[in-house]
RNA sequence: CGGAGCGUGGCGCAGUCCGGCUAGCGCACCUGAAUGGGGUUCAGGGGGUCGUAGGUUCAAAUCCUAUCGCUCCGACCA
């Protein structure tokens, strides 16, 4: 392994694959686009997974399982679907040695399997609302692909939920983004836009879209989650009705909702330097690594009776931590490498702490160093994990609010997007003249926020607006 | 699919243009010693037949043909 990393100024693509490689993070597999999520890695991807599993179990959602293989004629059910995804999926068509009468489709998402389901599980209001969702793995045959952000194989989870009322599904769609906002920001220190999708940029097959969207390091968005309100779309498409309290067939609201291992990419990007990764605390695999250094066996002896001490006391107070005591490497070379990946804590204690009865203390986002005495070490680990998490946040936070401008005619626009950032400007146009946008400057509307307050003039049209967008070139 | 680049010990590369001794370097790995609070040093050592197939030649990593694969840049996308 060569010691660094390409600097992000230089090449940020490069830096970004040279960090999610040398912390461990990932690595290619052998069939082109796929990816192995390694042991750090995939301790990232659970940490955040347990956040929003328990926060949608907290929420009514129960987790199941539905198949990966889907029937080609599925797929063709719904048309705006099938348009959409038909073209990435993976298809098998031989299977035991045999060709098979039915091309099957490997899941690029499970709408068209979940709503054959429901179809039998639904029948009266009494059934509803259901709320699954499932953890699984999901193909789409992309073309350029990037670890992490846009693989051919990757993990997710999808909610499927069903409805009496569009109403009631579209409070279900506002209360995952709200869901997904939390887990963003509260536990990956990832600041987010918040918003409805234009037309030109939502789900295949919905009504409307909602989505989360951060900004990464080199000023790009990253969509980071999406919560879609599907209407009655795939209720029709698979003929789920159900009987009113009055009596009356009704076809069933949908939902769908998804977050997936892009999210590893988004904490990568959104926080990580020249040096490597740096996690946000509530979701780092460590939060703390202990590094223990002598020179003696009786020093050694000595130092890791204290350091047992310790571990006990992590223990008890769940803190998760891993004891660096490989004596097979200088403890300048563990710096670097914990650094690479990211802990945001570093234990130092040696002979002279020892004597001191204090350890080292070392922030992995500003490399501030404490000397602290061993009897408060707890109460300080503690504050310092919760001062982490606060100011990788407000940092993040920071970059993305100056490097997101107002705007009110194009040529500022174009100005902005070609140097790098978000606009945020009112907004009256109309798809076609997002199209052409698109077509000049590569932005795209990321979202319509929420929080509008206030109209102005279109930066495009002139005309007068009461919605504004933030723009952005996309991941 | 269009454009660019690259396939040489585990990893990263040099050598290829202008064919020629036992294919070289850094890292990693193994042995020993000294070191150990910011990627430690010295000594010794093991491992590759040059993506694959074919051709030219006295001689091919090097030239020719075909083929496979990967990465990056564009259109598509969580």
């Amino acid at each position: 392994m060569s010691i660094s990393v390409t600097k992000r100024s230089e090449d940020y693509a490069k830096w970004y694959t040279d960090v999610v490689q040398k912390a461990e993070m990932a690595d290619y597999g052998p069939v082109k686009g796929t990816m192995v999520i390694r042991p750090y890695g995939f301790a990232l991807w659970e940490n955040i997974k347990a956040v929003a599993d328990r926060m949608f179990k907290e929420t009514g959602h129960v987790n199941a399982y539905f198949p990966m293989f889907i029937p080609e004629s599925y797929m063709h059910k719904e048309a705006e679907h099938v348009a959409g995804f038909a073209p990435e999926c993976a298809v098998v068509t031989h299977g035991g040695g045999k060709k098979l009468d039915e091309p099957l489709y490997i899941r690029p998402t499970s709408e068209t399997i979940i709503w054959s389901m429901y179809k039998k599980w639904i029948n009266s209001y009494r059934d509803l609302p259901l709320l699954i969702n499932q953890w699984v793995n999901v193909v789409r045959w992309e073309m350029r692909t990037r670890l992490f952000l846009r693989t051919t194989e990757f993990l997710w989870q999808e909610g499927h939920t069903a409805h009496a009322s569009f109403e009631e599904a579209e409070v279900e769609t506002r209360k995952i983004i709200e869901i997904y906002r939390v887990l963003a920001e509260d536990y990956m220190a990832m600041p987010v836009y918040v918003g409805k999708k234009t037309d030109s940029e939502k789900f295949a097959g919905a009504v409307h879209t909602y989505s989360i969207e951060a900004m990464m390091g080199d000023m790009k968005a990253l969509q980071s989650g999406t919560s879609h309100n599907l209407g009655q779309n795939f209720a029709k498409a698979f003929d789920v009705t159900f009987l009113t309290r009055e009596n009356k067939q009704e076809y069933v609201y949908a939902t769908s909702w998804g977050v997936s291992t892009r999210l590893v990419g988004g904490v990568i990007m959104t926080h990580g330097d020249d040096k490597g990764l740096i996690l946000p605390p509530k979701i780092a695999p460590y939060q703390i690594v202990i590094i223990p250094i002598w020179r003696t066996d009786e020093q050694k002896a000595l130092l890791m009776e204290e350091v047992a001490k310790i571990k006990l006391q992590f223990n008890r107070e769940d803190i998760r931590f891993l004891v660096d005591d490989n004596d097979q490497v200088s403890a300048g070379w563990k710096f670097n490498q914990w650094e690479m990946k990211g802990v945001p804590l570093r234990l130092e204690i040696g002979p002279n702490d020892l004597e001191k009865k204090q350890v080292v203390l070392v922030r992995r986002d500003t490399g501030e160093k404490h000397f602290v005495a061993v009897e408060s070490l707890f109460s300080m680990v503690n504050h310092l994990l919760e001062d982490i998490q606060n100011s990788m946040f407000q940092r993040a936070l920071k970059f993305r609010n100056d490097n997101t401008h107002e705007v009110d005619n194009y040529d500022d626009f174009k100005r902005i997007i070609e140097a790098g950032g978000f606009v945020k400007a009112f907004w009256a146009g109309d798809g076609k003249m997002e199209a052409k946008i698109k077509e000049e400057t590569k932005a795209t509307i990321r979202c319509i926020p929420f929080d509008q307050n206030q109209a102005g003039a279109c930066f495009y049209t002139g005309k007068p607006a009461d919605t504004y967008v933030i723009f952005g070139k996309s991941y």
